[in-house]
DNA sequence: AATGAATGAGTTTTCATTCAT
DNA sequence: AATGAATGAAAACTCATTCAT
């Protein structure tokens, strides 16, 4: 379903489309922005791209924030639905759950980097004006997905008893956030690498997740 | 002493003026990079706002790019002096030194809230071709600093002597950049709020370090 | 029929245009380009005079470069087609077809003098780049034309059989061309002037074309 | 002796300069503006290889314009002396002499490759404001030592009795022209080659000068 | 509804010349 | 006399957006 934003960012034209173009056009917008950023993404280039005039792009979306908008919700949705619905379907421990979610973060990020540079770009000054309207709708949805995880696994013993949820949920998040920046932006890898890959070997998503892990590890084991 | 960076990056003429004036030209440019992103930055109205031609600044630097790049040298250096250096002089157990940086960073941050955008800006993906220059160099110097603290506070016995110092680092320096990023940046605020401000109170800075302090407790603990 | 070079040279756009329009566009680049030579000439100028706009402009042509290219082209174009198309209509012996040309020539150069000072243009030092692409396509032209008629007329016994075909070819084309910068730059115009005009009266062009069949009848006669 | 438009041209400051200097500075002006042309030809770049100040450049010539005519004339002064000296001492018959004064310009212009380009400069269409000024100290000078040459071979019976001087003058300064531009310029090189070399290989100089010595030959010959 | 040509203000960078020291 | 920093007007090129067809 798609969300509020997305339905006053698109014109009804866009609505209009066959489903598979719709989707086509965001796919290919999500691209550009992500690998130009904002500013530097050209409107006639994610045009030609997505084998529409320019004319027809400036009938479907009033302008290029409201293009970006969209393409932003877009990919939100495609975040939750990827990565946070494993958190419904996962078994096993809390640990084993936040594992599985972080390997459907890894692989998420490889798949959409684009989404997840959207995502990295939203925390920019120079998109302030963007986060009064995004920012909350991605974060309150994460947020949910995590505490309920932890409630659950406190309820089971599994976790510390004294541990505040708050916090737990906030630290979890972090670390799949900066595990999917440091997947598509080299300046988050190599920070990673700076703290754990000892020798000029680098480290896969494979050890990171490893860290993480022992980092939570320590934070929640009872 | 300037680094490295800094020296290619900007001519001799720049060198030879007034240190006042260079001061002033640099934290011209980091204000009008952090606000606008190195893109949409305009290099004549960083001249103007600088009272000087924009002849005179290429004379001074290379072009755009060595601009930027002498621009986050300084900005590092700058944080290096302020923050870390309260590594050295803070006194205390290992919880009050790191309280105490925690506290300084946010000061930092409203001070210089410019300095800490332009590093925001360095993770973005349409950036990435800085990180290869930038990157290591600040989070070198930083690593350097948490792993003291660390190594010194596990021989004096205040945290758990099984922990991973380079994971404890990591952790520290995650939360010291979201703290930061949390003052300059909506998005980054708003995703503080989410997880803490239970009200619809904001959360100030001193709540924010409250939380960061009972994480980092929660994991260091003996 | 267009040449290669001048298809590659500009965009599709272009050659949509109305072909009055491509000729208007091309017959004011080729008059700035000869008025101010390639680097003195103004972009925006042309445009001006051709009456587009500067963006227009950038969507028929690459760049500045490439119009200058699909210039020099148009203008050999018509060269080809002007002069020495004279080589096949004109009649009676060697001598009076060369004269013919070398009148061809003359009425040309004082028609196109825009599309001969592009030509002259582009034996500059500081235009060996376009050297590669462009010379041998004018030349070898040029030399065919010259070295058919050299042919013909030997067979029918006009000029002494043991000229160098190759060196008769060479000296008609040298002629052609120093008669042709003769008239459009007051340098070879002078030089002209320097040998032939006993008095301070200047020499016209019929009396060059004079001078130069005088010396062309010395090499060819039997 | 420097000619007139020299001494009007330079300041009086520069002819106090040690005569060394002054030379070095010609040289190194000579050599920028035959490598870029005279527009394209950075003020800056030639005072810095020049090892004198912006300032001073403007102390000794009066602006960009008048250094480049004292870079001819200089150039010009040059060319007399190392090539048409070559008329005063060689000896033989004429043809031996031509072919001397061929060689001499062929390494003249491998040496002096600058002072070339700039006579060559001096034809395009969009020097015509310098050709009133120049031209006709150039062709003059040459032209002198041409006609005094065919006199006196003319006399010994060397040469065709019946042929006229002045033309005779001209084509041999054609082609002295012609030659020393084909080693400077990639397009007069390339316009020799399309006559010249019938197979792939690339005509070398002495190749030239036989070609042009047989058209001479043919020419002149009784 | 769709096209895609056209616009023109805005961007980075260069450079001849001046002038305070 | 000499310096070299400073100027600021260009110049080439880009791009979001519009609009006639």
């Amino acid at each position: 379903m798609l969300s509020i934003i997305f339905k006053i960012a698109m014109q009804k034209t866009f609505k209009k489309l066959p489903e598979k173009k719709q989707t086509h056009i965001l796919d290919t917008a999500v691209r550009v922005f992500a690998r130009k950023g904002y500013y530097q993404a050209n409107v006639a280039e994610i045009c030609k791209e997505a084998g529409i005039s320019n004319g027809a792009l400036y009938k479907y979306f009033k302008n290029k924030e409201s293009l970006f908008l969209s393409c932003f919700d877009y990919g939100v949705d495609l975040m939750n639905r990827e990565i946070f619905a494993r958190y419904l379907t996962a078994s096993g421990t809390v640990f084993e759950k936040i594992r599985d979610v972080l390997e459907t973060t890894s692989r998420f990020a490889k798949k959409h980097s684009d989404v997840v540079a959207l995502y990295l770009e939203l925390g920019s000054v120079s998109n302030n004006r963007f986060a009064d309207v995004l920012s909350d709708k991605v974060e309150k949805s994460a947020r949910g997905f995590h505490v309920e995880l932890i409630k659950d696994a406190r309820e089971r013993g599994e976790i510390d008893s004294d541990i505040d949820i708050n916090i737990a949920a906030y630290i979890i998040d972090n670390n799949l956030m900066l595990l999917a920046f440091s997947i598509i932006s080299d300046h988050y890898n190599q920070r990673f690498q700076t703290y754990f890959s000892s020798t000029s070997r680098e480290l896969d998503d494979r050890k990171k997740i490893d860290v993480i892990m022992a980092s939570i590890g320590q934070l929640l084991k009872p």
